[in-house]
DNA sequence: CTGAAAGCGCTTACAG
DNA sequence: CTGAAAGCGCTTACAG
């Protein structure tokens, strides 16, 4: 077992001094091209990486990002970490993943324990509880001890930070309107709870375009879902009990577990109801039909956070905290699940 | 802005010595309880957190694990993440994940960079390229160095460390057998090149299955699909010049292209073709119809993987390099694309 | 041109 | 009971 070497190491063995070392390794002009090119062979010679470690501590820079998350699980989610971790990596920096859970004590441990040193700068979607709570003091504190932080799609208007999102709002609004245009009046609507930012303004945007093509909103076919493990039921009674000739879903789940429950029923997608989700992931491209759907650019949202992030890490002056939100732009595919 | 305080700060502040403050927080008996609570009062009032990138470097350890994987986007490896990032959790260690997206150059870089002090240990998939160049270099270096590495799923033998894997080959002749024990002797193969490792060995399921049931093998009704993106067309072709019963497919993206090729050209699944697919995603459960499917619980191969290493990380003695293979079990999930 | 010293933030064996 | 010193691995201002 060969152990890493180190400066010291090479110095001892060539018999200079560990700053001498350091120097030749670093170029400097201060040393002699002699013993420079001396250090700089042997150091070749035996593989010597200066341990990040000992740099970061010395630099008070970790060159790494930390990522947290409600969930790994979801696609999106994936996506928008692929995202980050290129333009991350394309700059020299590592990214550290920590898992919310959707639970709000765990959101506050991960950053509490990144934020001690093993980074640089935060991106991050708030969790559920944390979105529920309304509690964001984990985070105004990261941000006055100087760490920057980027949120994206589950944002809070609570906190002065960088931002990336979707226009949720205008972006469900588009996908209404779309079915409106077909002809359909009588859209139902699959949201989540209120709590959860992106739900809430989804459905904001399906009533902004209801009411503007003078549509009445009919409470009974809006369907706001509180578990979503156990989604198909809720749907099944809604499918039961009310009748509609479209659907707006607030994300692939739901507009799957859509058409799954209208083919159990008997109904066909799209001749009998037509189908629009949200999140153009995995599920929409597959599922038969496949689905209509908003997409939502996660490696966008992912790279846009990430230079966010970079730029103002590297930004020598401590900007005068002049926080921007960046909005990437949807825009509806269409697939088999709509007329 | 509140910078972060140091034991130097509140030494200063309360006029006592570094050491002193050290040791009160670690509540060592050394110190009288006076100091002891004076100093941890003031500790907590300004909320103090040790610095564990300090920490790390004088206790040479990280108390972080680095996956490295080919890519996030796959359900799969989104799933093992979650899994390993659950126990690390457990055990008070991050994660930091890098990928290589199927990239030698960005597998070797990405382990060199953290291999420098980053992390601990490593859990890790190779990429396709790596399995193509059989270049295990700078894997063998990490371990030389002390560092121990865990391998899932897509592993090596020419490498001596702990793994985690299914019997891919086992898996897929349990799967082919259940095809032919339903009566189906013309079974289609839809697999990978021969140099991703899992695919190869389910291919070889597949062949002993027919084998070991005297069906002669058909080499015509076997595909070995290079470029996975556009998969469709190679799948489409299978369709229209050859005829079959059923088909085996050595992952869900797979099964699920040949479930649409299939209704394109008129044939019902499973009526007219059964179709099994390998790994239990996202895409496998929202098909329609639904895909039976070889389960491989990527949760259990991160829980493993993440156990496996922490315990060699945590054995105090450099254990005699007694290295283990665990099997994960995997088992066929029924749904509506077999008859 | 080279090296000793100080420092990043911490811990701990050792002296007093 | 308290603190100075050494050390983890590095860098850099300063002396010589």
């Amino acid at each position: 077992m060969r152990r890493k070497v180190t400066l010291k190491h090479i110095a001892k063995e060539l018999d200079v001094s560990i700053s001498t070392v350091s120097k030749s390794l670093r170029n400097s002009s201060e040393i002699s091209e002699d013993t420079r090119l001396k250090v700089q062979a042997f150091a070749k010679l035996y593989n010597y990486k200066p341990n990040l470690i000992a740099l970061s501590l010395k630099n008070k820079k970790t060159k790494t990002i930390g990522i947290i998350i409600p969930e790994i699980i979801h696609h999106f989610f994936a996506t928008v970490i692929s995202g980050i971790e290129h333009v991350a990596n394309e700059y020299g920096y590592n990214v550290i993943v920590c898992l919310s859970d959707e639970s709000f004590d765990k959101e506050v441990i991960n950053m509490e324990m990144l934020a001690n040193g093993s980074i640089d700068g935060f991106i991050m979607s708030l969790s559920k509880e944390t979105q529920l709570k309304k509690d964001f003091h984990h985070i105004s504190e990261v941000i006055n001890q100087g760490m920057p932080v980027v949120m994206f799609d589950r944002v809070t208007n609570d906190i002065l930070c960088d931002k990336v999102i979707i226009d949720d709002n205008l972006a469900a609004y588009e996908a209404v309107h779309h079915l409106i245009n077909k002809g359909f009046k009588k859209i139902a609507l699959i949201t989540t709870i209120d709590y959860v930012s992106v739900g809430k303004l989804r459905t904001e945007g399906y009533s902004k375009a209801l009411k503007s093509n003078d549509i009445p909103i009919n409470d009974s076919i809006i369907l706001k879902i509180e578990d979503i493990e156990n989604c198909t039921e809720a749907i099944e009674n809604l499918f039961k009990n009310q009748t509609f000739d479209a659907v707006f879903a607030v994300n692939e789940l739901f507009a799957v577990t859509a058409i799954k429950v209208a083919n159990h029923l008997g109904l066909k997608v799209p001749q009998d109801v037509s189908i629009i989700g949200f999140t153009d992931g995995i599920i929409s491209k597959y599922s038969s039909p496949s689905i209509t759907t908003v997409s939502q650019n996660g490696i966008k949202m992912g790279n846009k956070a990430a230079k966010m992030l970079i730029d103002r890490l590297e930004s020598e002056e401590e900007e005068e905290e002049h926080y921007k939100t960046e909005v990437i732009e949807t825009h509806l595919v269409e697939r088999e699940s709509t007329l």
